[in-house]
DNA sequence: TTGGGTGCAAATCTTTTGCAGGTGT
DNA sequence: ACACCTGCAAAAGATTTGCACCCAA
C-alpha cells in the first residue's frame, strides 16, 4: 500500500511521455532525463515507468523484437509498427469499439483493455525500397 | 538467399507448436525439445523459431513484461492475456476484417497485418480473487 | 522521524552471435 | 564437396533489484 510521494525526476518523466508522440523507449526517456537530471539513473527511470504505468497515467507497449515503448496517451487508439525501421505510430480507428463489445460476448473472463496494432511498412520506407 | 535444408529440429519444433495451444515461449518450446533431443541448444530453438516465423509457418507475439510466445495459428484471430497470470488465449472476433480496412483508408503505409489483443483477468484469477 | 525515492552497480532474463564441427543434398 | 545447421559458450540488450543514502511528509 505505498503512500506515493511526490519526486521531481517522476514529475519530469511524466511531463516529457506527455510532449512526444513518438512512443519512446525507456533508454530514450533516460537519455531526455539526464539534460534536466545528470546523475539520474536508469533504474529509477525503469522504476518510475512501472509507476506511471501501474497508476495508468501512461501506457506500456512492448513491441516485437526490441525494447518497450511509452506512451501517454490513454485515450483508446491503435498503433502501427513499422516492420522496417521500427516506428510506431498513432492510428485512429473507429471500429475498436465494436471488436471489444464482440469480444466481451465471446470470452468468460473480464476484459479491462483492448489493443489493437497494425503491421507493415510506412511511407518513408516505402520511398526508400523503391529508390534500391 | 539462404537455400532451405531439412532439419529434424525444425521439424519438430514446427510439430510441437502444432499442438499446443497455450503459446509457448522459446524456454518452453526448449525444455519439450530436450526430451526428444537431449543435446538440443536453447540457440537453436531461437534460430528455428525466428526461421519458422519469417517463412510464416508459425507467428510471434511479443507480450508485456515477459518472453515471447510462438503460435502455429497462423489464421488470422485476437488474443487474450491475462494481466494477474500471464497467460495468453486465442479468441475469434470477426470485426478484425472491418478494422483492418478502417485503418488502410486512414493510414498512408502499407499495411500488411494486424494483431488485437485484449488485456484483463481470465476466468481462473477471477475465481482466485472472489477466494481472498 | 520515517518510509518512500534515488543513484549506483550487480544480477537476471531474454535473445543473438561467433565458432568449430556435423549433416542434408 | 559445399552450404546449411547444430551445440556450446560468450556476448549483447533490456529490465530488475539490493543497498546505502537522501528527501518529502
Amino acid at each position: 500500500m505505498a503512500a506515493l510521494k511526490y519526486s521531481r525526476q517522476r514529475e519530469s518523466i511524466k511531463e516529457f511521455l506527455m510532449e512526444q508522440t513518438t512512443h519512446p523507449t525507456a533508454d530514450m526517456v533516460y537519455e531526455n532525463m539526464k539534460q534536466i537530471y545528470p546523475n539520474i539513473s536508469l533504474g529509477t527511470v525503469y522504476r518510475n515507468l512501472s509507476l506511471l504505468t501501474e497508476l495508468g497515467d501512461i501506457q506500456k507497449l512492448s513491441c516485437m523484437g526490441g525494447a518497450d515503448r511509452y506512451d501517454a496517451r490513454t485515450h483508446p487508439h491503435c498503433h502501427f509498427i513499422c516492420t522496417e525501421c521500427g516506428k510506431v505510430m498513432d492510428l485512429h480507428v473507429q471500429t475498436t469499439d465494436v471488436l471489444l463489445r464482440e469480444a466481451e460476448e465471446h470470452f468468460n473472463g473480464k476484459i479491462t483493455g483492448c489493443s489493437a496494432r497494425f503491421f507493415g511498412l510506412c511511407e518513408e520506407c516505402i520511398k526508400k525500397q523503391k529508390n534500391n
